[in-house]
DNA sequence: AACGTAGCACTAACGGATAGCTTTTCCTAA
DNA sequence: TTAGGAAAAGCTATCCGTTAGTGCTACGTT
């Protein structure tokens, strides 16, 4: 069994992945996304290739490696609410605070980057189709709550809808002042049917 | 000019790309899209690679072949309703009709394989964004609508969602039943503002 | 000091996709 | 009818992301 590791090899092994992420967006910011490959990240960070897919997965991983607690955030917004706070204005703010995060100047290139790539476009909806479940089945667990599983399902898509939606909106905060009443009229349309 | 072609050039490329596509979805189904590679349904089909990918733009595209006419459908069942028929209902009735028709006996086998394959999932999940585009522009155009252009957008999404989650749905008609009264209650909260 | 293993490198390849160029097939106009 | 033009299809060679196989080296443990 593996104990515990006294330290030089995790940070080694730490600084390889942050050298490599860290060359990649560097090079993706200067040249573009499509016009950087991997080998050529690879080089550049005097790593081997087969070095650089055992820190990530794919190239697109390398792009998206900081919103790892996205996911987490949002599970979160749901589970650690205080006890009867309503669910809805919980996850607005956590939705809030994202596009803020997202639409901040410093993130601001990466996501124009982001949106410039049909690749990257692809990988971003697949990662919120992940988000849409986990929250999903975070809502669905809710004791507190009457809704159907569907109902659960379908509030975390609108939900994932409103943060993609305003994060494009010129003007997000005001996208998601307009949207989020429409998801709350969209909850509570889900009235206790029967139970699940 | 290329004026008008008397048919056999037309015929006989149409012929090619429909061997192409039933060759490909026939060794898809034999034996797993993952496990077919596009040479070997280039060669089954006879023609050469660049042939196949002069009529389709990816493998997935292979198999997504037929559903072209899926976003006209949609955006028509907005712009080609009767002049005073509500916006929601007619939309719903052409969400029932889609899903019918991908959860009928002849398409089940493949909606199984796209469902086993991350790629086509992938794929799917895209083209779905594109049709709530294409729709949510349909809808903004309706001059009978009084909504914001974000709500607009806000209300496709919704729709395709509701496509999505209720093929997924153990009934996918129950689903629906569940989910758009969800989304007209959205709509409805998304009252006159101001003008857009 | 010796062993086990995690991390990394190297080579080679696979499968999807494309660029460049030639050949075939069909349409049209002289 | 035939010559010219162009669309369709082909061939070759290659790029690119990704993975398998195989070692070697440096670290952590005993």
């Amino acid at each position: 069994m593996t104990v515990q590791q006294s330290g030089r090899r995790e940070r080694k092994k730490a600084a390889t992945r942050q050298k490599i992420a860290d060359t990649a967006l560097r090079l993706f910011l200067e040249r573009g996304y499509d016009a950087v490959g991997i080998r050529e990240v690879a080089a550049e960070a005097d790593v081997a290739v087969t070095t650089l897919f055992s820190h990530f997965a794919s190239k697109e991983a390398l792009v998206f490696e900081q919103d790892e607690d996205f996911e987490h955030r949002l599970t979160r917004a749901v589970t650690d609410r205080s006890p009867h706070e309503p669910l809805i204005p919980a996850l607005r703010r956590e939705v809030l605070a994202l596009v803020r995060h997202c639409t901040a100047d410093g993130a601001a290139p990466v996501w124009r980057m982001i949106e410039a790539s049909p690749a990257l476009r692809k990988y971003d909806e697949a990662v919120r189709l992940r988000h849409a479940d986990a929250l999903a089945r975070a809502i669905a667990a809710d004791p507190g709550l009457t809704r159907s599983e569907t109902a659960a399902r379908t509030l975390a898509r609108f939900v994932i809808d409103a943060y993609s939606l305003s994060r494009e909106a010129p003007d997000p905060e005001a996208a998601l002042d307009e949207i989020f009443p429409m998801i709350e009229a969209a909850w509570e349309a889900a009235r206790p049917p029967r139970r699940t």
